[in-house]
DNA sequence: GCATAGTTCAAACGGTCGTTTGAACTGGAG
DNA sequence: CTCCAGTTCAAACGACCGTTTGAACTATGC
């Protein structure tokens, strides 16, 4: 590894100025199949704009696909970290509302991903795209990054809303997922300035009553 | 035109017993499309499928994006045909609620298209895969078809929530819009069994009351 | 019959795709 | 210095893409 060179006993400090390929084809294969979803961004469009050779997805990473798994595994990490941090904070108190719960979920995708200026945004649009992406192995894909906490916070909803059959929670957590997705990829933002350029905080609080208020009295059953 | 032998003053009524190429194309569109959204979907798989020639599609159509824009008109026609009728109906007796607005815009997506046998599923889902295509053009060519009749629900959905703000209506609107689309494409549905492969009436009942209880209570400001 | 417009067809076009190859380069270890 | 593992590179691979071509076929109108 010549690029970073940390090895030896002595920490030598490089301090590399620029990321290492391998960093910047994840920077760019989130920015572009964010943009344009898997199928249609090509790894020649991606490696152009990372500077780097064609070859160096195959090599860093073996395949496209492998390349987006990592990417994806890179986006998800500190939202479930958070998301796992606020549920555990939530349970220790115990007996969390509906809304904190909601909230400990929402929260962490928008807010955590879209502030720290414009790379949120770009972690936050290919998040929402790939969650739903046309090719059902993509979705899953993403799935198996997200499923780990799911049965968490099906389990605190469900306690929180003692009088909702399971199956009516499960209904509103997809339905929460889904539109979590939708805002973060900016799908739902067809109005220029309408409701999503402004500031990620009134949007997550504007989602999190649309939400809480569907949870708390829009579960049949 | 020798498929339908209708020309003259005469009607024939040969009754061709298959469809056209024309036709057929347009089906294994939709299917193939809401099955592997559109740049996963290669011409040559639709027109293997069809039992036609690659080159009847730039014959009938000019080009993919026109099959694609087609399909689309072609499946959003009978939707948005009752969506007006509803709406009309509404209007006429005066002063709808927000349920009932809801309901008209809800119920032509998930009912009528997912009645009818297996072919009412596969419009849903090809027209709910397109609405959210990673492509802002394809996303587009789809609202261009469901646009004509957004202001109208929009006045209707303001006129029955007098307390909330233009921007708040809206904002639950795109939430409508999204839900509906997730649903139809089947996108929502992980495990198997737990809601979806149920009756569409129970999925559009489901849904409709999550979003009344959103609109009337969730919206901000 | 012949002419004709509509439709289908096999074949090929140039281009782009993801992937692979093998050589060239890099910088620390011995 | 030589060695060597790690990394980058230009080039090419076969496959598939959307589109086009021009001839062949079909059924009607004259």
């Amino acid at each position: 590894m010549p690029e970073r060179a940390v090895a030896g006993g002595k920490e030598k400090f490089v301090e590399t100025p620029v990321e290492s390929t391998r960093e910047r084809l994840l920077n760019v294969a989130e920015q572009r199949f964010g943009e344009g979803g898997y199928e249609g961004t090509s790894l020649r469009a991606i490696t152009v704009a990372a500077a780097a050779n064609i070859a160096a997805v195959n090599y860093h990473f073996g395949s496209k696909e492998a390349l987006l798994r990592a990417a994806v595994a890179r986006a998800m990490a500190p939202v479930n970290t958070e998301r796992r941090r606020r549920l555990d904070q939530l349970e220790a108190r115990g007996g969390p509302s509906a809304e904190q719960v909601i909230r400990a979920f929402i929260e962490p995708g928008l807010d955590l991903v879209l502030r720290r200026g414009e790379r949120g945004a770009v972690v936050a649009r290919f998040i929402g795209r790939i969650a739903f992406d046309p090719s059902q192995r993509i979705r899953e894909l993403y799935a198996a990054e997200s499923d780990p906490i799911e049965s968490r916070y099906l389990a605190a909803l469900q306690s929180a809303l003692p009088h909702a059959s399971p199956e009516a929670v499960a209904f509103g957590y997809v339905n929460m997922l889904g539109l979590l997705a939708l805002h973060q990829s900016q799908a739902l933002s067809r109005a220029p300035g309408v409701d999503d350029a402004e500031d990620p905080g009134k949007l997550a609080e504007n989602l999190v009553a649309f939400l809480v208020a569907a949870f708390d009295r829009g579960l049949r059953t």
